[in-house]
DNA sequence: CCGCCTCTACCTATCAGTCGATAGGTTTTG
DNA sequence: CAAAACCTATCGACTGATAGGTAGAGGCGG
């Protein structure tokens, strides 16, 4: 049955937004699905496994929503996603964290998170060649945008860093 | 002697800075600067208070340097003194981190991290008014270039999602 | 000058709590 | 019946923090 590594998946993802890889632990994820630290480990055997998963879940799960939407509206999807998860319930994108903490990740999450990055921005500025950087700059501003809403407990910090990029 | 509390200080951001709150310990810190954990609490009682000590002593430092240059000189400066950081030893804004993390932090912490970003954009369109907004951008497009290049493990994103900073 | 005192800095030793992880037994499910 | 899921119990390592002792510097009265 997948739909306890589901939400073990789940509650990890919520921990790691929110306090990222070092803020949360085993017994933390398995108080929250309702089971115990052990069988976390006996679907995920170690502390790297389980980031690395929800990262790869995160980024694919995004990546296929962004894709569903045409180019010229994508710039305002990726905003419109990050903007929600920062107005209910104040996380900011899980991948943006873990590139902050990168420099105490184990390689296979910072793996992850670079895989991220990498198929985020090519979501954006495809194919159009003027500028190859456009996704680079959009996401910069995306994650610092997030970044500076959660450090300034202001939400609207995200619109007013962001309402340029629309 | 103030000496060995400075070098407390030093080592404790260039552990943040790396690897964030979460990323390391007392004894850490006294490793780097050859003492032991206890010496460390001697000058610093309690984690809460060396990390918000480190996260003022660092908007202190960097704000004094960015006011000796002329206003429209600041953003360049800024984006030299993350560049250089980032370029030097791979770490990032120590604010930033901490404003990533900002979910498991204690609160006193995150209140430095939110002193940060006000004083730092406000050095930014401090009286042109046209965009009071211009400093909150400036910072997010800077915030998240860092935490890119970190995630994608290459210094030159930072430029070329900064380059349009001026 | 000496002896004394106090203060600061640092130490050793230790605490209780939590961490990630493992071994091995039990329950559930197909 | 076998496999997968979950459990109890425990491990050693590490965490932040505390208690209490030691060494040395500087001030001060005599």
């Amino acid at each position: 049955m997948a739909v306890t590594k589901d939400q073990i998946l789940d509650a990890t993802e919520r921990r790691i937004r929110d306090g990222g890889y070092g803020g949360f632990s085993f017994r933390d994820v398995a108080a929250d699905v309702g089971i115990k630290s052990a069988s976390v480990h006996h679907h995920f055997p170690t502390k790297t496994d389980l980031s690395a998963a929800v990262a790869r879940r995160y980024t694919d799960r995004l990546i296929e929503a962004v894709q569903g939407v045409p180019d010229e509206k994508r710039i305002g999807e990726w905003r419109q996603i990050f903007r929600n998860a920062l107005r209910q319930d104040g996380r900011m994108c899980l991948c943006g964290i873990l590139g902050a903490e990168s420099g105490a990740l184990p390689e296979p999450v910072v793996a992850e998170a670079k895989r991220f990055f990498q198929l985020a921005t090519k979501t954006i500025a495809d194919k159009d060649t003027v500028h190859q950087d456009t996704g680079l700059r959009v996401f910069a501003a995306l994650e610092g945008a997030m970044l500076m809403a959660r450090a300034m407990d202001d939400p609207d910090v995200f619109d007013r860093a962001t309402a340029s990029l629309g």
